[in-house]
RNA sequence: GGGGCGGUAGCUCAGCUGGUUAGAGCAGCGGACUCAUAAUCCGUCGGUCCUGGGUUCAAGUCCCAGCCGCCCUACCA
């Protein structure tokens, strides 16, 4: 695999959201997904960030008595950059929509389709939602009760829609309708997994209709550069975070050398991703991303996870107790990346027991233990190579080229479970050569040592191969086992090749037993 | 209404272009071992592959119909 640039993105919070664990699961994601390539040589780029405009937040500001900005501030400050904190996320950049590089940017490229022709005036009347921060439909649009009873609600927020009509700012975006389909047709992993290409061409092959992108009836919001009185719609506004983070209208060469980017979403917002955006960036001239992948929700109880419902989680609750590497690991593990997955507390506890604790945690401790208790922390040199230490070896050549092949198609739980069968095999390994029997005979001294090396190289193998997911514990692991220069710095695609350090150092359990769980509770 | 995805052991899920007695992990049960976080290892129990038709020498895997769940999308009222 040659190196080059991969840059990955995430979605850009809405900052008015609560954050809760589906967020997280995206960070995450794309967050291994960058960790990996950045150990595999890549010239590796995380951007996460939040969307800051529309007139959601501008009222939310407005009814606690702050300004939107001072408000937007408030809510990064204590709410979106504490939660990549929560769940470890290496970020090389946030970018804010009401950064400057932004804002400047954002109005460059919107003058830049408007000389090109591409943007029209038309005037617009329609039910407006300031939940969805969107026109509806009357289709979209259900008859309210209680309070609303005999007026026309959203049917996502159960709340009154406002009949507005303004002159608007349109994208033609139908005219690129052909050209979105022969970008589907001829670039199928485009827009991934299977399932997601398909509802995007169906919806396409429907035909598109023009994207109305300027509002006049607030200001909280990046201005059309040709006129003043309007406001960018925010999600074309926010869309263009993916560019303008890049460098776009103010580095060129930086630019150049990161896009395009392969984009992290949920499948909610697959749409805006896999379609008003490649039309944009048509419109431009500017090359499409290289992929969006729609990831799927998290349910829980069989439901997806909302706020409503109670079924929201927030990250920390998991965090506190399991800590961030066990957070990223049964997500990581548990959830075919790209479906739908069921989180319960019952299944997060379960494979955190039996496979980072008694699986991953009890083998690095078990090694290490032995390793100080027979050889006085010196890490033994190999003897002779018997078959069964050779299929060790074998293996993690393997391991390492398949966990490598399966993140090249965003598979990240088959990585992780391909890396198991290490954890698997050198739990099966140990006991089968019982050091502990061999230690108690002064003739196999050679072979116990032989044994413990090939455990310790082992176990740096998985600490390296691990290393993207969990970062917390295979650092400790590295530390103990004596591996040199940081951890971070160790090439994922060559794990197998490490030999061993010098010493090992005592290692604390990696993921200890969690005695009583109590299930948090709501309210 | 049109379309997509799914319905496989108690639980969570694999099963690619149809091919011997349907798999994994966890949970359960029995045994071994003691280096380790009562951990690990071995063995074992366990399934009308949603239902009904059909194609085929052969279907969980293809076709048709239906039921259930979720999603995308349209529209009538």
């Amino acid at each position: 695999m040659s190196a080059g640039s991969f840059y990955i993105t995430t979605p850009i919070f809405y900052v008015n959201d609560v954050p809760h664990i589906g967020h997280a699961y995206t960070e995450v994601a794309a967050d291994v997904l960058a960790r990996w390539h950045r150990q595999s040589g890549d010239d590796a780029w995380l951007l996460t960030g939040t969307d800051e405009h529309g007139q959601k937040i501008l009222r939310t500001a407005i009814a606690n008595g702050v300004t939107p900005k001072e408000w937007a501030d408030r809510l990064v400050e204590t709410a979106w950059k504490p939660l990549l904190k929560t769940v470890n996320i290496a970020n090389d950049d946030f970018i804010r929509t009401t950064d400057e590089r932004h804002e400047v940017n954002a109005q460059k490229f919107l003058q830049h389709l408007h000389d090109a022709g591409h943007i029209y005036t038309g005037e617009y009347e329609g039910y407006y939602c300031v939940g969805c921060e969107e026109y509806k439909q009357t289709s979209d649009l259900v008859d309210g009760t209680g309070d609303y009873t005999g007026q026309p609600v959203c049917a996502i927020h159960s709340k009154p829609v406002e009949l507005l009509h303004e002159k608007n700012y349109f994208f033609k975006m139908s005219a690129f309708a052909d050209r979105l389909l022969a970008l589907y047709e001829e670039n199928p992993n485009f827009v991934q997994p299977e399932a997601a290409r398909n509802e995007v061409m169906s919806f396409v092959k429907r035909g598109l209709s023009d994207l109305s992108i300027s509002r006049s009836s607030f200001d909280w919001g990046i201005k059309v550069p040709w006129d003043e009185s309007h406001v960018v719609y925010v999600w074309f506004d926010a869309l263009l975070n993916y560019i303008t983070a890049a460098g776009y209208g103010q580095n060129d060469d930086e630019f150049e050398s990161r896009w395009p980017a392969t984009h992290i979403v949920g499948k909610d917002i697959l749409r805006f991703h896999a379609v008003i955006w490649p039309a944009m960036l048509m419109a431009a001239g500017i090359e499409v991303p290289k992929q969006v992948f729609g990831h799927g929700w998290l349910l829980v109880g069989g439901e997806k996870m909302s706020k409503s419902k109670l079924t929201g989680i927030a990250p920390s609750q998991i965090t506190d107790t399991f800590g961030s590497d066990a957070f990223r690991y049964y997500f990581m593990r548990a959830i075919s990346f790209g479906q739908d997955g069921s989180f319960s507390w019952e299944d997060l506890s379960a494979r955190y027991q039996s496979e980072l604790a008694n699986g991953f945690g009890n083998l690095a401790s078990r090694v290490i233990a032995m390793v100080v208790r027979y050889c006085d922390s010196v890490v033994p040199a190999a003897g002779a190579f018997t078959t069964d230490d050779l299929a060790i070896q074998a293996t993690e050549k393997r391991v390492t080229e398949a966990a490598a092949a399966a993140i090249d198609k965003l598979a990240i739980h088959d990585a992780l479970s391909t890396v198991w069968e290490l954890v698997d095999e050198l739990n099966g390994y140990i006991t089968l050569q019982e050091p502990w029997a061999l230690a108690k005979n002064p003739e196999s001294r050679e072979r116990l040592g032989t044994v413990l090396h090939t455990a310790v190289r082992g176990l740096g193998t998985l600490a390296v191969l691990l290393s993207p997911v969990l970062p917390v514990a295979t650092g400790k692991l590295w530390t103990a086992l004596g591996g040199d220069a940081a951890l971070a710095d160790q090439r994922v695609d060559r794990a197998w090749e490490w030999t061993g350090g010098a010493a090992v150092r005592a290692l604390e359990p990696l993921f200890p037993r969690i005695e009583s769980f109590v299930e948090p509770t709501d309210g």
